[in-house]
DNA sequence: CTGAAAGCGCTTACAG
DNA sequence: CTGAAAGCGCTTACAG
C-alpha cells in the first residue's frame, strides 16, 4: 500500500493525497475528507525512508543514554520522557555502553533526518570533536557541563560538582570526621570525576585538613561491586577511617555492604555518604546520607533549554541545577 | 557528498561504486581499491534512507526494553547486547514505556527498515495481536512466555515462575513460617503476575496451608516505594506475620524498609525474601535471600533462538530458563 | 484547489 | 568487469 494506492482509491492524485497527509494547507475539505476515509480503511502508512530522503529535517527528540547500570540517569530519563510527552513532542530513547561513543550515535539520527534534536545522558566530552560540525541540530548534555566545549548549538545542565562534593567533605568534618577517604572516578580533565576530586579536596582544605591523594582519594567505578571491593582493599588496609564519601550511592551502598562483612557497622564504626539521592540510598538500610542532584531540576531545564534551542534558535546556555544533601542515618558526629 | 560524487571523483559510475559500499562481487580489485580511497578520503556515508528505500530488510537486531526502573531487565538487556555485539550484530537498544505498545515500536522499525530482528525484553501479551502479522521479522520475548500465542515467528525464554513462586513459598514454610503475606503485582490473565499468584498458591496448599487471596495476597507496583506503602499497609493491619514474599527484589527492599522504620527487625521479626536475585538483593544490609532468574540463560538462549531463526528460519521455540534460590540473611527459622 | 513531473540517493537487473 | 537506466515511495515547486 503506498500514496499512489491511495489515490487511485481516492480518484484524486498522489501531490493530494501527501498534502491530506501532511496535514498542509490547500486542499478542498471534501478531498480531505475522502482521502482520509481511504488512509483510514486501508491502514495506511507512509514509508518512513522515503519521507525522510525527501524531507530536510527529522521530528524526533532522540535521547541517548549511556550506560545501562546507572539508575540516576535512568531517574532523570523518566522525568524527560514525561516532560517532553506533555509537550508532544516524539521522543526516542536509545541506551549505548558506557564506554560507547555517543556522538556517532547522535550522527547516525541526524544523518537519517530522524532527529531534530538531541538530549545526552551523560557524555565524554573528549568524543565531541570536529565530528560536532556535522551535527548541526540542538542539542543538551545533562549532568555534564558543555560550557568549555563552546559550540553554539549545545547547551548543558549539571549541577556544580565541585561545590556539590566540597559541601559533602565539609558535612562530614563538621561532623567531626578527620580520617576521610574519597572513592570515586578516574581523575582525567574534562570529566565530572575531576571536578569532584576538586571539590573533595577544596573541602578538606577548607576545614582546615591536609588533602593526601594517596591517602584520601581512591579511585573506583561507579558500581556496588566496585565500590565494595575498594573498601574492602581500604579495611585490609588497617588505617585508621571515621568517614568513607562515595561519589555515586551505588559506591556507598558497596562500602556499606563491604564495612558491614567485615563485622563493623555504619554508622557506628564508620559513616558512610553517597552521591546522587537515587532511590535505593533513601530505601536502604542504614537510609544513606547523600548529596542529592535535583533530578527535576535537570529534566525540566533540558528540556526548557531544548525547546528554546529548537523554536528560537537561540544561542546555548550552561545552566547549574540546585544540589542538596538528603540527610540519611549513615553518619554519626565523632 | 552522494554516491554520484563518489563515482565522479572516482571515474567509475555508480553501479560500480554502489557494488564496492555492498561489498558485492564482480568489481575489479583495481576499481575497489580505488573508489575505497576516495570513500574513506571524503568521509563519505551512504544515506541510509536511500537504502533502505531500495533494500528489501533491516540489518539491525532492535531490542525494546519496557520501562524505566527495572534493574532486572538491565542486567539482562547488558548481557544480551555484549552477545550480540560477539556476534558482529548490529545492535539498537530502545527504551519505551513500562505502559508503552511494545508492539506498535517493534512496528516502526520493521516499516522502517531498520531492524532483521527484535527481542523484546518484558511484554504484555495482550498487545499481541492481529497487527504481528504485519511484524514478520523473527523476534523472542524474554522473560514472558510466548507459547499461547502461537506465532510462528515468536520465539521466548523465560524462567518457570509458577515453579519458581511455588518453590519460594516452600523455602519459608520449611524454615516454619505459617503467616505469610505475598506481594506482587495485579493478577490479570496471561501475565507474569497471574504465573506466581498460582505459584503461591500451589507453596501454600503443598505445604499444608491454606491460601486465602484476602489474608495472603496483596497487589503491589513492583517498585520500591510500593513495597515500602503496601507492607506499611500490612503492618498497621496489626495482624501476625512472621514472613513477606515480595515478588520482585524492590519489593523486598521496599518492605524491609517500612519494617525497620516500624520499629522491627529483618529476619528477628519478620523474614523478607525477594524475587529475580538482582544485584541489589546482593548488597543491601541485609543480604536479601532472592529467587534467582538465571540471568546468563536467559540472555544466551535468547540470543540463540534468535539466530537460529535470522539463520535457519527454524519454528519458534519457547524455552524455560533456571531459577535458584540465592539465600541470604533475610530469612529466620520460626 | 488539483495534477503531472522532477528529484531525493540509493540498488539492481540488464546490456555490453 | 562496468555503466546507463529504471525504480523504491515519497515531497514540492510549477502550471493550470
Amino acid at each position: 500500500m503506498t500514496i499512489k494506492d491511495i489515490a487511485k482509491l481516492s480518484g484524486y492524485g498522489i501531490g493530494t493525497v501527501s498534502r491530506v497527509i501532511n496535514k498542509q494547507p490547500g486542499v478542498s475539505e471534501k478531498a480531505r475528507e475522502k482521502i482520509l476515509k481511504i488512509i483510514e480503511e486501508s491502514n495506511f502508512e507512509p514509508n518512513g525512508n522515503a519521507r525522510k530522503l525527501k524531507r530536510c529535517g527529522g521530528n524526533t527528540v532522540t535521547i541517548i543514554m549511556k550506560g545501562r547500570h546507572n539508575s540516576f540517569f535512568m531517574e532523570i530519563l523518566d522525568r524527560i520522557t514525561l516532560l517532553l510527552s506533555e509537550l508532544d513532542e516524539v521522543v526516542s530513547c536509545q541506551i549505548i555502553d558506557e564506554d560507547g561513543d555517543e556522538v556517532a550515535e547522535a550522527l547516525k539520527f541526524v544523518r537519517d533526518k530522524t532527529s531534530k534534536a538531541i538530549i545526552f545522558l551523560g557524555a565524554n566530552l573528549a568524543l565531541f570533536d570536529e565530528r560536532m560540525n556535522e551535527l548541526e541540530i540542538p542539542c543538551v548534555v545533562a549532568t555534564t557541563s558543555a560550557r568549555e566545549l563552546a559550540f553554539d548549538n549545545v547547551s548543558s545542565v549539571c549541577v556544580d560538582d565541585e561545590a556539590a562534593t566540597m559541601e559533602l567533605v565539609q558535612y562530614l568534618t563538621g561532623y567531626g570526621h578527620k580520617d576521610i577517604v574519597v572513592m570515586g572516578g578516574e581523575i582525567s580533565d574534562k570529566q565530572i570525576s575531576f571536578s569532584r576530586y576538586l571539590g573533595c579536596k577544596k573541602g578538606f582544605e577548607k576545614s582546615g585538613l591536609e588533602f593526601d591523594p594517596d591517602k584520601n582519594y581512591m579511585a573506583c567505578r561507579y558500581s556496588y561491586e566496585a565500590g565494595y571491593e575498594t573498601t574492602k582493599k581500604l579495611l585490609e588496609k588497617n588505617i585508621h577511617v571515621t568517614a568513607i564519601v562515595g561519589l555515586s550511592d551505588t559506591i556507598a551502598v558497596g562500602a556499606i555492604r563491604a564495612i558491614e562483612d567485615a563485622g563493623k557497622k555504619v554508622p557506628d564504626d564508620i559513616s558512610v555518604v553517597g552521591f546522587d539521592g537515587t532511590v535505593i540510598s533513601r530505601f536502604y538500610t542504614p537510609r544513606i546520607t547523600s548529596m542529592g542532584q535535583d533530578i527535576n531540576s535537570i529534566a525540566k531545564r533540558s528540556v526548557e533549554l531544548l525547546m528554546k534551542h529548537i523554536h528560537y534558535t537561540l544561542g546555548c546556555e550552561h545552566d547549574y541545577a540546585p544540589h542538596n544533601l538528603i540527610e540519611g542515618e549513615s553518619v554519626r558526629r565523632v
